[in-house]
DNA sequence: AAGGTAACCTGACTGC
DNA sequence: TGCAGTCAGGTTACCT
């Protein structure tokens, strides 16, 4: 479910429901997520405020005054909102956070994801500092946010030389640009007409100028929509995203190409399926 | 160093 | 009805 668009998406919404609360405890389920589930951390900063939310790559970033938790959605991760402390967690509930706001009120906000791909890590401020933020949240370090004014065609075009990987691999590696997951890779290609498996040395700059214009089109079309609802993303009160039903190429293997109404394709690269138009994809 | 592959998990769906 | 097979938004450890 999660990419850019959804991640941004709940981080806006986490910033409405419990910027400036200050936490009042957790429940984990003790299932095991990708990566090692960080109680002590969280235990400690039991009785502090939430001093900020924001999104770096596909992490929620929720900043403490000794450092932040990095939560990752994975492949089917979600952030809910509940109304009862007493909120029986579900099968694939793992994480509960329990806030209190300025006025007293309650705020509750349950983590659920099926499939487990999802992390929650701590990042120590001392630690993170020193490096990059990025640098300890492994491979989204290396490439630009897509709304960063520094990923242009320049940058892209800059970053390929000698890159003889395919173009679509290439943006989902967050080496050159985070966020860009199997959907919007798709999508952002479509727009550009570049065909998936060109190599990324082998596209011209005028081209990359069309094609970092197109990611960030496409991104920012997905999030003022509230994220894609591929089969169950729903934002925090449950309301589903819309931006499936603008998809151009993805899911639509065999329909009509909307441009040259040749059949859409479907190759598989990288392990991941890959929808485009032969005809408009060069 | 870059590039490819398998693995981590569960649920939904398809076809026999 | 049931069971096997396939596929799904992402990352990362480990090969070559």
């Amino acid at each position: 479910m999660p990419e850019l668009p959804e991640v941004e998406v709940t981080a806006r919404a986490l910033r409405q429901a419990i910027s400036g609360c200050v936490f009042q405890g957790f429940r984990y389920s003790g299932k095991r997520l990708r990566h090692a589930f960080p109680r002590a951390a969280l235990g400690r900063l039991i009785g502090t405020p939430v001093l900020s939310i924001s999104r770096r790559a596909k992490y929620v970033l929720l900043e403490f005054e000794p450092g932040w938790i990095a939560v990752h959605l994975g492949m089917s991760g979600s952030m809910e909102q509940v109304r009862c402390r007493d909120h029986a967690l579900g099968l694939h509930d793992h994480v509960m956070l329990e806030f209190e706001s300025v006025k007293g009120e309650s705020r509750l906000l349950v983590f659920n994801d099926p499939r487990r791909f999802g992390s929650w890590q701590w990042l120590d401020r001392r630690r993170a500092e020193k490096s990059d933020l990025g640098a300890l949240l492994g491979g989204a370090s290396s490439g630009l946010e897509p709304f960063d004014s520094r990923f242009n065609g320049q940058w892209m075009a800059e970053s390929a030389r000698s890159r003889r990987v395919g173009i679509k691999q290439w943006l989902m590696s967050g080496s050159v640009v985070v966020g860009v997951g199997n959907i919007y890779a798709c999508e952002s290609l479509f727009e550009a007409g570049i065909h998936p498996l060109r190599k990324a040395s082998a596209i011209s700059r005028a081209r990359y100028d069309y094609l970092a214009n197109a990611v960030r089109r496409i991104l920012q079309a997905a999030i003022d929509s509230g994220g894609s609802t591929i089969q169950n993303f729903a934002g925090l009160d449950g309301e589903a995203g819309r931006y499936g039903q603008k998809h151009c190429v993805y899911g639509r293997e065999g329909e009509p190409c909307p441009r040259c109404s040749r059949p859409i394709r479907r190759v598989i690269i990288g392990q991941r399926s890959t929808f485009f138009c032969h005809g408009c994809q060069r």
